[in-house]
DNA sequence: ACTAGCACTCTCATCTGTTGAGTGCTAATT
DNA sequence: AATTAGCACTCAACAGATGAGAGTGCTAGT
């Protein structure tokens, strides 16, 4: 373990990279954090703290920068109970503003709010889509040769697009809708496409084929990468002092590859929040950290939010809104989820 | 005027500059393009070209780049009826392929296409959003807490939102539907803005005062700026050669301001197509050409496309897909815009 | 255990010389 | 009068060289 006076120059440290992303001198440390010691003494400690791992030298006479393992200890042990100012609170708040209850907007509403909030590129990946079941299916006669479906599920997810359809007469929509929700209603996305097929080729169901395979279609793009990886505040890394050109681009590529992005944010197996420093495994991206935190409504998960900045980042600052606002969205959305659909609708 | 060989001098040096970002030496010029002419004689050529600001030199020793008055000179000499490639055509249809019909949809996909085909940021201002008027509003109940509201426009702009209401009993969302078309049903977005206060405060509209309220805003909220103006390929500017650090953070700032964009993109008053080219007063980027076209459907001006890119950028390629996208958009809409929408609704 | 002192290392910025690309000019040629 | 060959000139870009400054590691003394 190490003595009290190594870990408080390690934290100062990763405190001062974290604000200043330049190396930190012995000479630095015992200015602003030691009155009793001087600046050879901490060089020593420093020394030995980059002997065990924790501190690196960019080169011979340069300061000490953090290793990973520096950010993992600091991240374990002095982050504790931080929570966020009233100002930042009324912030988050301030944007769900219930203003909206469709999920794509809330979750598009949370990106941004994390992405502001802490300065770095958030993440939100949605997932477990295949488990979201269908409550009702809507259509809505725009004219005689459109129309809106409006797909309701549960957990909220609403999706809506505007089809053609030739409305033969004025019936047709109303038994069209009748005919899908005694197909769709009540069963899970997973379901519904595993057994795409056989409802395409049902004959009874001639008259509506056209209808039912837009709706199909509809349905099926539920699982689209491109719908369920929101990315919001790329641009931030613009900002960063340790940004080149050569590492933005490479950052933005990885970034628009939503198929890689998604297995970044989402292989926290189980735990509530995992910390990703430097593990270069990911590749594309050095120097980063990630930080996750598993997203559920009622208990049920139901995607994964994320955080990609740079190593020094603020740690405890990310997690508290990480997490602030993963209990925002689940009070927003948690009385809306076991309302039933058809209520006031017995024809369905 | 110029002499014919100055003219192709000066194409040759728009040509290769637009290829390469580099300076064009005499030399470069006699291996492509004369055989029967020495560099001394293209360098005298030049050096008059210089003299009459068509052409830079970055010092002393450096070939030539051209000026903003070369590249006037090219569009406005060598633009000529230039088409596009059968692939490019058959990928912008693809990308239409009529799967969807909501303006917001194919205006995403129009500023997509725009931006993959020319490999610059494309930006699409909606404008005239005053003059759109109301064709009808439907109200569908989701569960006893919230409906979706949706509202159909002439010039097929819908838009829905799911808005929180306490619908007493069955029939109150119909008879708000019946009563909120009657107040909104083929009345100009401008005019109900412009009467919103009094509409607000009718006193018969008690019951449904706070739904009522719920729609006049997501109707306000149609101006919104972030919402007319749509960019995509941003960072397809990192790609560019002469792009540095600086000037991207510059781009990006410039493009995330709404307000500026709209402006630099829809000030050409009534010209189809509006060149703009090294025009600093537009602050914030340098060394920048924009691109704009004026977009109709059915022959009414529905917004401004435009294409921001280097200098250097391919004109007659942008104005192309500009104009290719353009005429697309309008087919897809044209037949749509005049269908009556209330056919199979007497209700309304 | 701590510290003062000093030699050492390495970056960064500045300067210098060299190279090569490309020009401008001039005198000769067509 | 237009073209061209030839040559001096300019300048950016590159590569060393040099010096200053920051910061370290080590050692000897407290």
């Amino acid at each position: 373990m190490l003595s009290t006076r190594k870990q408080t120059i390690l934290k100062a440290v990763v405190d001062e990279y974290i604000k200043g992303a330049l190396p930190i001198s012995s000479g630095e440390i015992k200015n602003k954090y030691f009155d009793d010691v001087s600046a050879a003494t901490i060089r020593t400690e420093l020394s030995t703290l980059e002997d065990m791992g924790y501190l690196v030298q960019p080169h011979t006479s340069a300061g000490r920068i953090p290793s990973p393992l520096a950010y993992r200890f600091y991240v374990d042990n002095f982050l504790r109970d931080k929570t966020l100012k009233i100002e930042e609170i009324e912030t988050i708040n301030a944007s769900f503003n219930n203003k909206f209850l469709r999920v794509e907007e809330i979750v598009k509403t949370a990106a941004k709010v994390i992405s502001d909030m802490t300065n770095y590129t958030s993440v939100i990946v949605l997932k477990n889509i295949n488990k979201v079941y269908i409550k009702g299916i809507k259509i809505i006669g725009l004219d005689d040769k459109s129309a809106l479906v409006v797909i309701i599920t549960d957990s909220g997810i609403i999706r809506d697009k505007v089809i053609l359809v030739d409305a033969q007469d004025e019936s047709f929509l109303a038994d069209a809708t009748v005919l899908i929700n005694k197909i769709f209603a009540g069963r899970s996305l997973g379901d519904i496409k595993s057994k795409a097929a056989s409802a395409r080729v049902d004959a009874e169901l001639n008259t509506f084929r056209e209808l039912l395979n837009s709706i199909m279609n509809i349905i099926l793009s539920y699982e689209d990468e491109t719908n369920s990886v929101i990315t919001e505040g790329e641009k931030k890394v613009l900002d960063y002092p340790e940004t080149s050109l050569e590492s933005a681009r490479n950052f933005f590529s990885l970034i628009d590859d939503k198929k890689s992005i998604s297995a970044l944010i989402c292989d926290n197996a189980d735990i509530e929040f995992s910390l990703k420093i430097g593990k270069s495994e990911t590749n594309g991206i050095d120097k980063c950290a990630v930080v996750t935190a598993r997203y559920s409504i009622n208990g049920k998960e139901i995607g994964h939010a994320g955080v990609i900045g740079p190593e020094r980042m603020d740690y405890s600052k990310v997690i508290s809104v990480l997490s602030y606002v993963g209990n925002t969205i689940n009070s927003i959305m948690e009385n809306t989820d076991d309302a039933d659909l058809n209520k006031d609708e017995p024809e369905v």
